[in-house]
DNA sequence: ACACCAATCTGAGGGGTGTTAAGATAATCT
DNA sequence: AGATTATCTTAACACCCCTCAGATTGGTGT
């Protein structure tokens, strides 16, 4: 339990506020979701008025980025820890990258909320672009697994090709999921196992059928 | 241009004013987006005040869970025509489909929110059936295409099965293009070369390599 | 034809949101 | 120490969803 306490012993300035808030955003997304993240609540958190954070973030919408940032740290965690986890299982890499990615989305609903939610398209171009840097870097830990993958499978396309595709299918499953789209009652480990039978399905079929037709 | 007049002539009541409010809230989805509808614009444009809607609908999510309901439709006949215009054009039924989905989502982006977006999982229950039911019908015309894909591959798995894999494809690289995960500058054009090429090489995974594995 | 009723719409307002402005307080620099 | 700068608070604005008492109208029964 990290301490967020309001009383900071009576000093009128916090001292390290900027950390503060986005540790109070990052615990309100997953304790209670994006929607209860508000400039109040983020602020009562942090024990200071509501005016304060715009002294260290330019509105809103810059604080979620910045949080975002730190939330994709957490992600490209489980992406990995997935990932060598099934290395060491002695299964591919790939899959348990897939499932690190699903379980992540699926038990931290509000921190993926945070990463891939509606609010980071209206952002302004460099803040946007800090925020594409982490989103690359934590899900870039995939990338080798990806490679591998496809060498194992004798691909033709290369491992930038495939990225996109993989990331639709898991990004795709899990925001349906969310969404209660296939049906209202599915598991975590139902959705792992539909998602990484996808993920299986689709590079089986980018090495065995592409070859020959990629010019096509 | 339909006549989303004010002026009703003087009359106090409205007479068609839940036809109307739907219709203004499509259209303000389409033109501004889905974070422009709110219930005084809503209002406005319909030429009401703005309590005038709750007479109609209970809420905000009431009012946009009908507005989706009309939205499917055409969302569904998107769908529909690009799976006839491949047929006819001696392509596979199910990639033109993909292509009417994808080039929906992209060209109608508020429509699309308002089909799938953040706001439908917070419905009531009933009331959730009902966009279910919507949305069930919409996108169940690809149901034979799907069919006869899988027919031409000779996959082993059902129709059924292989429904939310398409989807997750789908929706997924919509959403990725739609937050611009992919890169800022992608075209409809690129974004649906690469949903029916994923499309085309699950289809092909699915027939081709998991005959056996099944019942792992 | 008339009176009544129920449905519909309005205007005002309560509680919530993000954001800004002016002033109070504390840390830092010269 | 004195002045400057950074930080935080209080108050307020504009917009949001939603509710409620009252005004207006269409329909129904007599």
């Amino acid at each position: 339990m990290s301490e967020h306490k309001p009383d900071r012993g009576g000093s009128y300035h916090h001292g390290d506020l900027r950390r503060a808030l986005l540790e109070a955003t990052v615990e309100i997304a997953r304790e209670e979701g994006l929607a209860a993240i508000t400039m109040r609540s983020v602020s009562a958190r942090a024990g200071v008025s509501e005016a304060a954070p715009y002294h260290h973030f330019s509105n809103k919408a810059d604080l979620l980025a910045a949080a975002a940032t730190v939330a994709f740290g957490h992600f490209g965690e489980a992406i990995g820890a997935g990932a060598e986890e099934a290395r060491s299982a002695g299964g591919e890499p790939i899959l348990g990258a897939a499932e690190g990615y699903v379980r992540f989305a699926l038990t931290n609903v509000g921190e993926y909320q945070l990463l891939f939610g509606r609010h980071i398209v209206e952002l302004s171009l460099d803040t946007r672009e800090e925020v594409w840097a982490a989103s690359r870097a934590s899900i870039g830990v995939a990338h080798d697994a990806i490679a591998e993958a496809l060498e194992l499978r004798n691909s033709p396309i290369s491992t930038d090709e495939a990225f996109p595709l993989l990331r639709a299918i898991l990004h795709g499953t899990v925001d349906l999921v969310h969404e209660k789209e296939l049906g209202p009652d599915m598991s975590v480990d139902e959705a792992i196992a539909l998602a990484t039978r996808t993920v299986a399905a689709l590079l089986d079929g980018l090495g065995a059928s592409m070859q020959g037709e990629k010019e096509s």
